[in-house]
DNA sequence: CCGTATTTGTCCGTATGTATG
DNA sequence: ACATACATACGGACAAATACG
């Protein structure tokens, strides 16, 4: 057996609002190792590693594993164990699409749920966007994209639809393409962003819901032409 | 401690495709007790009493838990239990946003991918639920119109948007306004789905998403006008 | 093809926490 | 407020299945 490494399951604990399950706190710390990079895709989990990787026994890291496969990060076999679950084009494609619907349903409920803050936040952003594309070569970028999507999403006011998406964001972070999603489309992606922003701003429902639409699908065309040119 | 029921897990063990571990049987079994209306609202769900009744051990009981944890048919609260999911108006509102914008969605894809045959099945459907409303009073109405929602759904040929449609839908199960879903509205309703149809059928995207949208939010205003009408 | 090591599947005992009288 | 009953939480042991030499 390898030597496993110490693992930290004190920030877990720690939480003081919402006490945490000892199962609880294991799913959101494998789940970080998943998403962050430290298991390959395919990879075999081992219920032995992990009981001894964070000192505990192997009950709560089955019961973990259960909740992975539920949210589908996981692969389950049965006799075999959990596996990293890994996500084809055709997967990706799909998920796309989903990603799409939930979106461009943000956007539009955000047209009309939008408040005075949430307007100068989201014009900030492309602004800042705007500043790391010409004057900073991309620095920062990713962060702020990030922080766009989150706002539109408050803006949208609907838990369920962000609970919804966010665990769509972290299945599609399996998906081997976050290199190829480049700054080199940020220009053109900037743009759609300001065009999303001024019908959230002007309340214009069906505007919104088609520039969010858009912005999506092409992000789905762009991982579709990135693959094809692999092959 | 109140005399246990036998449960049978041989249905979900006799399972000829795709082998079942236990604890994915049990999952299986519980779920359907909670949406076949078995358990009431926040009712307890003891680990005990599951155990018993399919004579296994708490361990496999357990995980099925966890499972329906995350598939939002329980909450869980630590050094309780879990409890079947109360949902609120507010969550249900939420849900159906969720709902239009998956369901659009299929109805658009199903508009760019549709069949010939997935053509004259929906229109079919249509079809003979006008005349379950004119000539049997409703009778049959609500299995046409659940073949209706699956056939958009099969049209739109994406596995992932199936699925979390109908993990939401198993979700809005468990919020108690079926009964007001009623009958009231089949008739408007089956405009609303002649229209959807005819646009899937025409292949205009944007026109199936609109309809589609337009279809699920109005059941949304039902759902709230009828909890109006309670209070 | 067989035997062995490893891993998963299940069960049960005990400790801890929660509700109740 | 305290004691008691009960349920969950976790650990550990054994059985079964799988992988490997």
């Amino acid at each position: 057996m390898k030597p496993v490494p110490a693992g930290d399951l004190s920030s877990a604990k720690a939480q003081p609002l919402g006490v945490r399950s000892l199962s609880m706190a294991l799913r959101a710390e494998i789940e970080k190792m998943i998403l962050h990079g430290g298991m390959p895709m395919g990879e075999r989990l081992n219920e032995n590693y992990f009981a001894e990787k964070f000192q505990v026994s192997r009950g709560p890291v089955r019961e973990a594993f259960r909740a992975l496969v539920e949210a589908g990060l996981v692969e389950f076999v049965p006799n075999r164990g959990v596996f990293v679950r890994q996500v084809s084009l055709d997967q990706a494609i799909a998920a796309y699409e989903v990603r799409a619907a939930l979106f461009s349903m943000a956007g539009r409920l955000a047209a009309r749920r939008r408040r005075k803050e949430e307007i100068i936040r989201l014009r900030g952003l492309v602004h800042d966007m705007d500043e790391a594309i010409e004057k900073r070569g991309g620095e920062g970028y990713y962060q702020l994209n990030l922080d766009l999507h989150a706002t539109v999403m408050e803006a949208a006011r609907n838990e369920r639809l962000a609970a919804t998406y966010q665990g769509l964001v972290k299945e599609l972070h399996l998906f081997r393409a976050k290199n190829l999603d480049r700054m080199d489309h940020a220009r053109v992606s900037n743009i759609e962003h300001a065009a999303m922003v001024e019908a959230i701003v002007d309340g214009d429902e069906v505007r919104a819901y088609e520039t969010h639409f858009d912005h999506v699908m092409n992000a789905r065309e762009r991982v579709i032409e990135a693959y094809e040119d692999i092959a």
